[in-house]
DNA sequence: CTACCTCGAGCTCA
DNA sequence: CTCGAGGTAG
């Protein structure tokens, strides 16, 4: 064992906390110190010490943060807390209505305060803590699982690998967003189109696709920064009680806090930081999509509640959108697999909102009378809602003469089949059905899809090929597909069609639940289909159910039991079936048995309270047996709670997030039944 | 809807 | 090198 040098030791920790420190001044506080020749003295010198004693090395030293190995992939995540998204507030009213559903929850004649802070363009993630230490790292994905990227986050160096604090919390969850300062952006554009790459779109996107890097090495010379809004989760700590309250501590605990958040003593306060904040937007060092505002006192917060997407107590106050002018260049007519014919305007490409937007939905019939659409128009574009492109309106002053009306057609783009109105519905269809190639070729790739029989490297190009070449004209074709026709097709070798011919073979063998999703019944998706495989043992009893057994689901609703009549009374679709199960497309016939073990598959269920009949373990075990995960706590997930006597906060959240819940004589009930 | 990353495979040219 | 597919993000 070699011994080292006490003074050795203890100028190695100089060195990193020297380094910590100008780094927190210069990163985080925007208040360098030193030189950054002097630093990067510091730093050569903290390598060589690192290189030579690499025992020493500390976690959280500033050499940390140069990448590790690259990731083969990234590793899922659950959120402990969901990260929710936000309300948006599209105009002032809305803002006000805000404000007077907040007093009206409250219940409360006394004044509401909030806190205003620029909403930063960049990704959303949680950081985890523990100990002091950075452990994880995740992406917001769909709020209740993300993807870890710890080891990319670590590369960032405004944001502490180690929490500032002599006595830090033994768990804290900060969240906050990862972005690109303007000038970081077009600083790395430069390196980029120096080394002949594509350079990046918008700050944003460099950002997001910075943390996509399986390599941290190259996410470390990216200019990331990353500023904190909120706290999830944290112990052995006094809290404080307002949401600035709570900033100031993750400011204390080395985090970059936004310096144009403000306090706002009303809504109208909040007003006027917005109408400022917008009008010196051009100003700030970093894209912004709107401005945050949050209820300031957390005890009000927490009355307040969330929704099961997102909070009672905040709102994004959205800008209104980037507009841009652009010529309607064709409309053109896309036929869906339910038939539904959707216009779609092709436009001259024109940069708004910080992406090049060349066409756009015009949803229906309705919207293209409401503009009054001539071919070649000038048109005003923007980006609504944050992300779907949307036709504003039509500049008539420069209108061409002669220029053509767009009409919507009568008979269908693809098939000619007429395209009908039903009264009740606002869209049209054409009435081609399963002649028509477009809902031929919308019906297949629905089929092939992940959720539905999963057969993976059949994409939307191929289907379309394949169609157009003839090769397939149903579901029921794509079994019949051998090496020879795949081959001949462009682009796709031996070793291709080699992969999608066992793709197509490995989907013969599937669930009820998921050949139902697949045939594509309208109105039947992921949770009605398992609805259905469900209730019936076999596709059989499906077909053959009548109106009032339907009915008698839960979740299946007069249109839903009509949607599946149609569907089943359609001799075609007989003759699908019974060809696809003589291809070979199987599924496990549920026994009495399995239909026990499967049926609360997927589910997530939370015990809470005392309960007299059995113990909390007794509980859980019953529920893992009829294949649902039992969870701790109660998020937007949550399937179902079981509150037995005493429940408190689980209970409360979720009323808050309006899921079921069961008391103990309705799941005892229920586990007799199942 | 657009942009980004990653992968496997095919094409092209040396 | 380019393409298509499959995934992510807002």
């Amino acid at each position: 064992m070699v011994t080292i040098d006490d003074g050795i030791i203890a100028s190695y920790r100089r060195l990193v906390s020297d380094l910590q420190a100008h780094n927190h001044y210069y990163h985080v506080l925007d208040d360098p110190r030193i030189s950054d020749v002097e630093y990067d003295g510091l730093m050569r010198q903290l390598l060589l010490v690192e290189k030579q004693y690499p025992q020493l090395i500390k976690k959280d030293s500033p050499s940390q943060r140069i990448g590790g190995a690259p990731l083969p992939e990234f590793n899922q995540v659950q959120h402990t807390v969901p990260m929710l998204s936000l309300d948006n507030a599209f105009s002032v009213e809305a803002l006000r209505d805000f404000d007077r559903r907040v007093h009206e929850r409250l219940q409360d004649s006394v004044k509401v305060s909030y806190l205003c802070e620029p909403k930063l363009d960049g990704v959303a993630v949680s950081l985890i803590y523990k100990e002091g230490m950075l452990v994880q790292a995740a992406t917001r994905g769909d709020g209740a699982t993300g993807e870890d990227v710890t080891a990319n986050i670590k590369t960032i160096k405004s944001l502490p690998l180690k929490l500032m604090s002599d006595l830090p919390p033994r768990l804290i969850e900060i969240r906050g967003e990862v972005y690109m300062t303007r000038q970081g952006f077009n600083g790395l554009n430069v390196f980029v189109k120096e080394r002949g790459e594509k350079p990046f779109v918008n700050p944003r996107n460099a950002a997001a696709g910075s943390l996509r890097q399986l390599d941290s090495k190259v996410t470390a010379r990216r200019p990331l920064n990353f500023c904190a809004y909120s706290v999830e989760q944290y112990s052995d700590y006094g809290s404080p009680d307002t949401q600035w309250g709570m900033l100031e501590y993750v400011g204390r605990l080395g985090f970059r806090i936004n310096p144009d958040i403000s306090f706002a003593v009303d809504i109208d306060a909040c007003e006027s930081y917005c109408n400022s904040l917008f009008t010196r937007r051009t100003l700030l060092s970093y894209d912004i999509d709107g401005v945050v505002i949050k209820v300031n006192d957390l005890q009000k917060q927490k009355l307040l509640g969330v929704l099961s997407r997102s909070p009672r107590w905040a709102i994004a106050r959205k800008f209104p959108a980037e507009e841009a002018f652009s010529q309607l260049v064709a409309v053109d007519f896309q036929v869906g697999r339910t038939g539904a014919v959707t216009p779609v305007a092709r436009l001259s490409p024109v940069f708004v909102g910080g992406v090049t937007i060349s066409s756009a939905t015009l949803h229906n019939a309705d919207e293209i009378s409401r503009l009054g659409l001539h071919l070649g128009d000038t048109v005003v574009v923007r980006r609504a809602g944050d992300v779907i492109p949307q036709v504003v309106r039509v500049v008539y002053e420069r209108r061409q003469k002669n220029s053509s009306l767009v009409l919507f057609p009568k008979f269908c783009p693809v098939c000619s089949a007429p395209i009908l109105n039903h009264p009740s519905e606002v869209v049209a269809r054409c009435s081609g059905s399963l002649r028509c190639s477009a809902q031929v070729k919308q019906a297949i790739k629905h089929f092939a899809s992940r959720g539905a029989m999963n057969i993976n490297g059949l994409g939307d190009r191929l289907v379309d090929k394949l169609v157009d070449a003839g090769c397939i004209a149903s579901i029921v074709d794509l079994y019949d597909l051998t090496l020879p026709t795949l081959t001949q097709q462009e682009r796709l070798g031996d070793k291709s069609a080699r992969n999608l011919l066992n793709a197509i073979e490995k989907s013969k063998r599937t669930t009820l639940q998921k050949f139902l999703y697949a045939l594509g019944i309208r109105e039947v998706g992921v949770n009605c289909a398992r609805l259905l495989a469900k209730q019936f043992t076999s596709i059989e009893e499906i077909m053959a159910a009548r109106r009032n057994e339907l009915l008698s689901i839960e979740g299946i609703g007069p249109v839903l039991a009509e949607h599946i009549q149609v569907f089943f009374a359609d001799p075609k679709t007989y003759e699908i079936i019974t060809e696809l199960q003589r291809k070979g497309v199987h599924w496990p016939l549920a026994s009495v048995d399995e239909v026990r073990d499967i049926s609360l598959h997927g589910q997530v269920w939370v015990l809470t309270g005392r309960m007299e009949s059995m113990s909390r373990g007794e509980a859980r075990n019953v529920l893992q047996a009829l294949g649902a995960r039992v969870s701790d706590s109660v998020s937007s997930k949550t399937s179902r709670l079981v509150a037995g006597s005493g429940a408190g906060s689980k209970l409360k959240k979720a009323n808050a997030l309006d899921i079921p819940v069961f008391d103990e004589k309705q799941f005892l009930q229920f586990i007799a039944d199942t």
